[in-house]
DNA sequence: GCAACGATTTACT
DNA sequence: GTAAATCGTTGCG
């Protein structure tokens, strides 16, 4: 199997993200396939990242080899998961965003409920509830079966003129550049969203 | 040591 | 459409 192409230099992250839509990731009995993806670029030239200000704890992850699992607890609710792409050193990862579940969708319903098929993994922590992983699979591979997800080839590729680009959701910086790549008219993908400013705490 | 905030989702008006 | 939930990471004192 050739994964060559996730260790792509940081630069064509963009790229990177094209070629992983309609690849298949699995953990726990349940296989999904990638219909929404996003690109994460390093260390000062992409604001959005976790990573544009350096490595720190939490996203050193980000900056080791390409082919491994990143996920981080959000809102202090929901968790992601990247997968990070380009040399080490780099800091470029590609945000799993939504996908269509093909195997397994009895277990994911059971982790999602009852919703439709097409909710089951439609936005990036619900994805990662379908698949059943959280913290435990952060710094694991996911190309050579050695942590809880696995990344397989598609089973009929997904072709170029079948993508849409566009800004990535929730992101209020770097909102200009469309990074943000899904498989045209496929009832899986998310709605876009723009970033919306929280109003300031109550005291 | 402490306070602010976030690559979101869900429920409610 | 808009608000609340909820906590680890980060940045600053």
């Amino acid at each position: 199997m050739d994964y060559s192409w996730l260790g792509a230099p940081a630069a064509q992250v963009p790229e990177t993200a094209r070629t992983m839509l309609g690849w298949e990731i699995s953990a726990g009995g349940v296989r999904i396939r990638l219909t929404e993806v996003e690109a994460y670029a390093g260390t000062g030239e992409d604001p959005a990242s976790h990573a544009h200000r350096g490595p720190t704890p939490r996203t050193r992850v980000m900056f080791g080899p390409a082919g491994r699992a990143y996920t981080y607890f959000v809102f202090g609710v929901h968790w992601c998961v990247n997968i990070v792409c380009g040399r080490e050193g780099e800091a470029a990862a590609v945000l799993l965003r939504a996908g269509e579940v093909v195997d397994g969708r009895d277990i994911a319903r059971k982790r999602r409920g009852e919703v439709a098929d097409r909710d089951l993994a439609r936005g990036p922590a619900r994805l990662v509830v379908a698949l059943g992983i959280s913290a435990e699979a952060n710094g694991t591979s996911v190309i050579d079966g050695t942590g809880p997800l696995l990344l397989t080839p598609p089973e009929r590729p997904v072709a170029p003129s079948e993508i849409s680009a566009g800004p990535r959701v929730g992101v209020a910086a770097a909102h200009d550049v469309p990074w943000r790549f899904w498989v045209t008219g496929d009832p899986t993908v998310s709605s876009y969203r723009r970033h919306v400013p929280r109003r300031p705490r109550n005291s």
